[in-house]
DNA sequence: GACAATGAAAAGAAATTGTTAAGATTGTAA
DNA sequence: TTACAATCTTAACAATTTCTTTTCATTGTC
């Protein structure tokens, strides 16, 4: 994302991590071009006004280069934009701000699916013995009986289990799942530990999917 | 739709129509070309042999004007086809003749769908308990009464039941509904969430509908 | 068996949400 | 343009839920 408008930075950027993108950004035209061509993107989403060198110059010096990642051009409110300057230059969609951002991750779908990179944004489910979880939904069932999770159980439960196998120390599941600012003591974490056994565990004393490494910290199998 | 033999332009289309769409007609390619550039349609059935300009030229020169309408290419029997090159030129789906009416009309609603133009040509209501809304005429009914909504609460609850069953926090919520560079607090959203509930909820203490997650937003179910 | 690590329970602290009402903003008609 | 009505946003407070800490019992390891 090659883009110099903060605001839309964070809220465009948040976006696209929760939807399961990884994000890289560029706050210039030069530092975008360089990061294009250093990496291997999916998509290019590259604003028109921009310090140092425009979006179109970045655009056509891209293609000059042999890149041929897929590029959303975004233009400021009333800018009017050449189209058939754009294409030249080798854009592959425009979008007008301000945009819904449904619709700039519809674009995005549609150019990753045009360039074969596959698609995203599908239900996230797992499960285990009889237990489901969509991740999406909020919702986990046990038997096929609805429970309810707290945030934080959830959020837990989900680390532990797109990480599953792996052992992670009390400090780790701290930074990862209550955040790195955020500095509770280690033992909060036994307690939500505690409390997925007591709701998902067939039996929560002998533990079959969260378990304990004693003296390291717990691990999610099924 | 984009097609030359007349006996499936009739057949597809009274089907169309009766299934609720507007169905408009190009004989061949150029023509099929030019109303697709001039009018927004929400999806574009193309044959690709056609008169004067084949299915897959139409296809690779829509998308170089910009027009990202999902394309569903029919192809006739026998006629192999290069599905590398449809891609890449830009189509969305395809279909070899002879198919099943019911077969296209699959492929047209997953199609919707996904470009999230969400199901037009159709009047499209939806009913929960003894709620009724109708999003093309932009109103509701509760127990057979008219119940005006405001604008933001139109919208809002649009998004929530075209994206029912999942949970959207308050962030996700303002970019959707209120737009990305519309800045409110996010509490704006709970003051629109209970006057939806005060409007539509048999129980506003209780609401059935419109759920709150606690910790993470809203989710409509029914 | 000693010592540290973990499990369990409960109370206090903190965060989130529901609700209301007072400005601020927008749209509309005179 | 002005005045009015409708709508939206913000702020405040109470109610609720969740999180953190603490304590004590239990388990595991050397």
């Amino acid at each position: 994302m090659i883009e110099d408008e903060e605001g839309l930075i964070t809220t465009l950027s948040d976006r696209l991590v929760s939807e399961g993108f990884d994000v890289a950004v560029a706050r210039d035209g030069s530092e975008g071009f360089e990061k294009a061509i250093e990496n291997r993107f999916d998509v290019i989403i590259l604003d028109l006004m921009l310090p140092k060198k425009n979006g179109f110059d970045v655009c056509r010096d891209l293609r000059k280069e042999g890149i041929n990642t897929p590029i959303l051009m975004l233009t400021a409110r009333g800018e009017t934009i050449d189209k058939v300057l754009g294409l030249k230059l080798g854009a592959d969609d425009y979008l007008t701000k301000p945009f819904e951002i449904a619709e700039l991750l519809a674009r995005i779908e549609s150019l990753l699916r045009r360039s074969g990179s596959g698609t995203i944004g599908k239900n996230r489910f797992v499960e285990f013995g009889n237990v489901y979880v969509d991740f999406d939904r909020a919702e986990i069932k046990v038997e096929n009986k609805a429970i309810d999770l707290s945030a934080m159980e959830f959020k837990l439960l989900q680390f532990l289990v797109e990480n599953r196998g792996k052992v992670h120390s009390r400090n780790v599941l701290l930074d990862e799942v209550w955040g790195y600012d955020a500095m509770p003591n280690t033992r909060t974490v036994d307690v939500h530990v505690a409390w997925l056994r007591q709701k998902l565990e067939g039996n929560p004393k002998h533990p079959k999917y969260i378990l304990t490494v004693h003296g390291l910290g717990y691990k999610f199998v099924d």
